[in-house]
DNA sequence: TGTATCTTGTTATTGTATTACACTTGAGGG
DNA sequence: CCCTCAAGTGTAATACAATAACAAGATACA
């Protein structure tokens, strides 16, 4: 649990944004969001489908997943396709996919967008997607 | 089954680097590297694990996985992160890290070493290893 | 011969994700 | 008001991906 005002303010962003787009953030998507944005790093399928059934109805797979999924297909949250693992969107809506620096000690996730067009690409290939993600050590764990 | 040359071919040059490594190139990992090679695009463990075994003894998961392992830490190989699935290196020992190309609509997958360091790294980040891996529509497929 | 290391076999299990179908709810149109 | 349609959710079962743990053969070499 880190600084509940920073995660407010993020809720209440994509409450904001989904209502721009005209979807709608259901009780159990926000409350997968939350999770999300609430955690250091990324987080398993499992392990949300796991904070989200203390109480007696438990939740099922497909229900993380679609939450899942929505939140990914709005761009408020990203999988982390080389862990299997989903992290909340700390940006608007920004153009250009995402880029992951993930941190390998302490698991902390920094991202950008890139706008950049690349150089190099093959003859003719014609982009539509990217997964860009790049693993190491992040500053502050660069101290030990 | 593409060109039977360029197959054994790029087995030859498998070998060849194993050698100079000082590793080996055992039957099973030279029969899933074959079928990677062979292969149009991407592979599924269980899918070479299918092939790997029409006849009686049949092989089971970690065999797979131990050889693309194999494979892939020696740099024959990669797994494409966002697919699950693996797919023969076609470059020799290239240094940098693998760029992927892939084709939603035929599967191919080009292959480019990227030397580049980045730019906009976020400050004092160390980098250790990326992922990328684009998709888009390959020169071929743009003509339908 | 002994022993150390690498490779493979085998069984079982864990982890990740989807399919298929039933049910509810709310909005809009007749 | 009732109908219906679409979006969201509940539920059970299953498929797909990967690993753990331990046994056993193979090779090299002191």
């Amino acid at each position: 649990m880190t600084l509940h005002s920073d995660l407010t303010h993020s809720l209440a962003e994509a409450e904001a944004l989904c209502a721009r787009k005209g979807v709608s953030l259901t009780p159990i998507r926000k409350r997968v969001l939350e999770l999300l944005l609430d955690a250091d790093g990324p987080v398993k399928a499992y392990d949300l489908l796991a904070q989200l059934k203390p109480g007696a109805g438990a939740a099922q797979p497909p229900t993380v997943y679609r939450a899942l999924d929505f939140l990914v297909s709005t761009g408020l949250a990203h999988k982390v396709e080389s862990l299997n693992a989903y992290t909340a969107c700390i940006h608007g809506e920004e153009a250009g996919g995402p880029v992951l620096f993930i941190c390998e000690k302490c698991g902390a996730v920094q991202e950008q967008h890139a706008h950049a067009k690349l150089k190099d690409m093959p003859e003719g290939f014609q982009l539509t997607r990217s997964v860009v993600e790049h693993y190491g050590l992040c500053a502050n764990c660069q101290a030990a």
